[in-house]
DNA sequence: AGCACGCCGACT
DNA sequence: GTCGGCGTGCTC
């Protein structure tokens, strides 16, 4: 028999071994196995078993079974083999990203003192002579001791010179990485269970008076909180651990060792009942009578119209019919406000999985996930790959947004996509969620493929806030000169203020000044590798790069022309709250971008503080915007819409529109109609329109129509060959006729070096098609059979990079 | 991912 | 003449 064995390492294959006898009963698919490969172990996990005798290798032997049931099962590998083709990427890199670091064992390796070599040195180097002696005092060492005692680069060479030598010889070990936690546990002895014995005992106490002392106190524990755990033991009686070691010696008291759960859950809160409002309720019918015909609903629900309370709902149904449901947000929006909320309301029955949680945790997640503990979760992208057994419903919360997308190491899933296409596997059903949702989705929407239910009343029936378009470039004019705060804004803040209100102030660009300028010849600082142009940070006085985090100190000379003279130019974040400051100095402004949000909690810190109002004015990146709630702010500006709108491309339009929306969905949420004052040049530019009457379908629509998407849709996965090669006209012919064999007319081309344009692909869902051909028709012949088949294979080495061109494979 | 092999430029 | 850089290829 052998197994085909998933390893985690990106191999372009799945590689065979022979399962030996005494593993028959034990080899099973979604097992791990200890396996060898070149001279290093691993604990694949089992992908199939079968018959078949390869015919161009002999097999190695599988060296054991690292569990007794599937760790995973063949729906998850499945999901990753899906993953693997859909995303291009190995099953082995899949693994990687999907099981929890402690479950996957790479085998460490151990030298090991040869009895037999003696003590005769001489023939040995000085580095090798450092090694043997370690090796003769410790008999083992790891690599990383060796590492630190020779403090050289390459150890390699060393060692396998000692193995050559005899000095000594290399075991691999595979260790397993989790383990349970425990806590010691004290308990009373037995023999003093009897109320008669202890008064005894406590009666005739002569010596040893902290003892005692330490007695009662663990009489009192264990009668207040009913078992009593050895730290807040001594902590409780202000003891030592000797004190505590006397008693157990004098068999009184007696010590077990429990293993416990790291994951804590809150309890269910009894009177976490509530009723949804009539526009709720409806949405929620349309929901589930979706459900009956199709598999995915997208529920788009403008900002506080109460969509989490639609997802609870729906959540306590499918727990009830005995479903696991899987609530995906993407990290940043996983806040403790409604990680609270919803343990409020689920207590033990739904756990969290996120980045933040260490690998212990993320396995005792995954265990109870597996045995059907847990009910619900509520986690990050990665949770996607949690061992469902049951799943009925997969709700993608924020669906637009971008983080959904992996974006550095392989596999660059889309969880979004992925859930899809997991949960079809289960026959589960998919419910995204947003008040802005992404144009695919719309499409998909409107093209019947996924139902569609709108949720356009605001929870409280609150209106949405008024927009106000302000003019920006009449006030250039006026002012000679562009100023960040225009007169109107101020007026409106000041208003806001006076009225005890809040005011969040938004511009996408941090730092104090985008970039400066000299006077003289109108030369700008670039960064050096990024050829961006870089940002001054006042607080810092450093110039820094916003694409790679370079910084440099203040350039005081031009590079162009040798002069002195430079002058800042636009408006960052922290230029506009230096400005606020000069504007509002009575009131409490504090600033959230990337600069100030230094620590994990410094976010959650900011945004208690302006919950409770104790912060009047927020400024901020897009920061601002991530799902948070806040009931007292009556105004939003928007600093420099400009920089966020664009008229070529629909993405940045989709995304500019987004950005308002959801900036503007922070105003007026509870108790009265906000207002919007939005800062741009372009008063015509057509997103502006939408923003004003709130219609996102229009702007679809307009954008759809405009551009023919109907006829060529948005989201196929452009194939894109990027070669090293630079510009060249044959790489614009290769492009035209590669648009043509597509038949899109909205390709554009960017040139550069392959890496940095590969990146921005994959950023950009492929979305352009670039090429860098080198001088070779035969290449462009390829590509253009290739397109007629809309597939281009991937092709990569260090020199050539490519990546495919096929049309989106419908998830569902 | 590792690790070996092989080719080429920089040193005793 | 050798050491060590990295480009390339292989692992069941």
């Amino acid at each position: 028999m052998y197994a085909e064995v998933i390893i985690p390492l990106a191999l372009p294959i799945t590689y065979t071994w022979s399962i030996p006898d005494h593993l028959l009963a034990a080899a099973k698919v979604g097992v791990r196995a200890e396996v060898q490969l070149r001279n290093k172990k691993y604990a694949g996990i089992i992908k199939s078993i079968h018959h078949q005798k390869p015919k161009n290798f002999d097999p190695k032997e599988i060296l054991n079974v690292l569990d007794d049931e599937a760790m995973v099962h063949e729906k998850q590998l499945q999901l990753w083999q899906w993953i693997a083709q859909y995303y291009m990427c190995s099953e082995g890199e899949v693994m990687q990203a999907a099981v929890p670091a402690n479950l996957k064992l790479s085998s460490e390796s151990i030298l090991i003192w040869n009895e037999e070599y003696g003590i005769d040195f001489s023939n040995l180097s000085d580095e090798e002579y450092i090694i043997a002696e370690a090796l003769e005092l410790k008999k083992e060492l790891r690599l990383n001791e060796v590492q630190q005692l020779l403090d050289i680069s390459n150890v390699y060479i060393v060692i396998k010179k000692l193995i050559d030598k005899k000095v000594c010889f290399v075991w691999e070990e595979l260790k397993e990485k989790y383990k349970e936690k425990t806590e010691t546990y004290i308990l009373l002895h037995p023999n003093y269970h009897n109320e008669m014995q202890l008064s005894n005992l406590l009666n005739n106490w002569s010596k040893a008076p902290k003892q005692m002392e330490l007695l009662l106190a663990y009489l009192h524990l264990i009668k207040t909180e009913g078992e009593v755990i050895q730290s807040s033991l001594l902590k409780k009686a202000n003891a030592s651990a000797a004190q505590l070691k006397g008693l157990i010696e004098k068999q009184i008291l007696i010590v077990e060792k429990k293993s416990v759960n790291r994951i804590k859950s809150l309890s269910k809160e009894v009177n976490s009942v509530f009723h949804l409002s009539p526009a709720q309720n409806s949405a929620l019918e349309q929901i589930q009578q979706n459900f009956l015909q199709k598999n995915v609903c997208l529920l788009h629900g403008v900002t506080s119209s109460g969509k989490t309370e639609i997802y609870i709902k729906l959540i306590e149904s499918y727990i009830n019919s005995g479903k696991q449901v899987l609530y995906m947000l993407p990290e940043i929006a996983l806040t403790a406000q409604i990680i609270r909320r919803l343990q409020k309301h689920f207590g033990e029955y739904i756990g969290i999985y996120h980045s933040k949680f260490n690998a212990n945790e993320r396995v005792e997640i995954w265990n109870k996930i597996k045995s059907g503990k847990l009910k619900a979760v509520l986690g990050a992208r990665s949770s996607l790959f949690l061992p469902f057994t049951n799943l009925g419903l997969i709700i993608v919360d924020e669906e637009h947004d971008a983080s959904y997308k992996q974006q550095d190491p392989a596999p660059r899933y889309h969880a979004r996509d992925t859930a899809i296409y997991y949960a079809s596997l289960f026959d589960a059903k998919v419910l995204l969620g947003s008040a802005t949702p992404s144009i695919e989705s719309y499409f998909n929407a409107v093209q019947h493929k996924y139902s569609l239910v709108t949720l356009s009343e605001r929870y409280g029936n609150v209106a949405l806030p008024d927009i106000e378009i302000v003019d920006v470039k009449k006030i250039v004019a006026e002012q000679k000169g562009k100023i960040a705060l225009t007169p109107q804004l101020i007026h409106a803040i000041r208003q806001t203020l006076e009225e005890k209100k809040q005011v969040i102030i938004f511009q996408n660009r941090r730092g104090y000044s985008p970039y400066m300028l000299c006077t003289v010849c109108g030369w700008i600082p670039h960064c050096n590798n990024c050829d961006v142009t870089l940002t001054y940070h006042k607080a810092k006085h450093l110039l820094t790069c916003h694409y790679c985090g370079t910084s440099y100190p203040v350039i005081q000379t031009c590079a162009a022309c040798g002069s002195h003279h430079f002058i800042q130019r636009n408006f960052g974040t922290e230029k506009i709250e230096e400005l606020l400051y000069e504007n509002f100095p009575d009131a409490k402004i504090a600033r959230m971008d990337y600069d100030t949000i230094k620590g994990k909690n410094d976010h959650d810190n900011l945004i208690k503080q302006f919950e409770q109002q104790r912060i009047a004015i927020l400024v901020g990146t897009q920061m601002v915007v991530k799902g948070l709630d806040f009931e007292h702010v009556n105004l939003v500006g928007i600093v420099d819409a400009d920089a966020i709108l664009n008229f070529t491309d629909f993405r940045v339009n989709e995304r500019a529109y987004q950005l308002m929306e959801q900036v503007s969905g922070r105003a007026g949420r509870k108790y009265a109609q906000g207002k919007v004052l939005i800062q741009v040049s372009n008063i015509h530019h057509p997103v502006l329109e939408f923003v004003k009457t709130h219609n996102y379908y229009q702007l679809f629509e307009f954008e759809l129509q405009s551009r023919n998407l109907y006829q060529y849709p948005p989201f196929y996965r452009l194939i894109v060959i990027v070669f090293k090669h630079k510009g060249s006209s044959i790489a614009e012919q290769a492009a035209t006729i590669m648009l043509q064999g597509l038949q899109l007319n909205f390709g554009k081309y960017i040139s550069g070096p392959a890496q940095p344009i590969v990146n921005r692909i994959r950023n950009q869902y492929l979305w352009e098609l670039m090429i860098k051909l080198p001088k070779d028709t035969a290449l462009i012949n390829l590509c253009k059979n290739e397109i007629e088949q809309q597939v281009v294979i991937i092709h990569s080495n260090k020199n050539y990079r490519s990546v495919t061109i096929l049309p989106d494979v419908d998830p569902m």
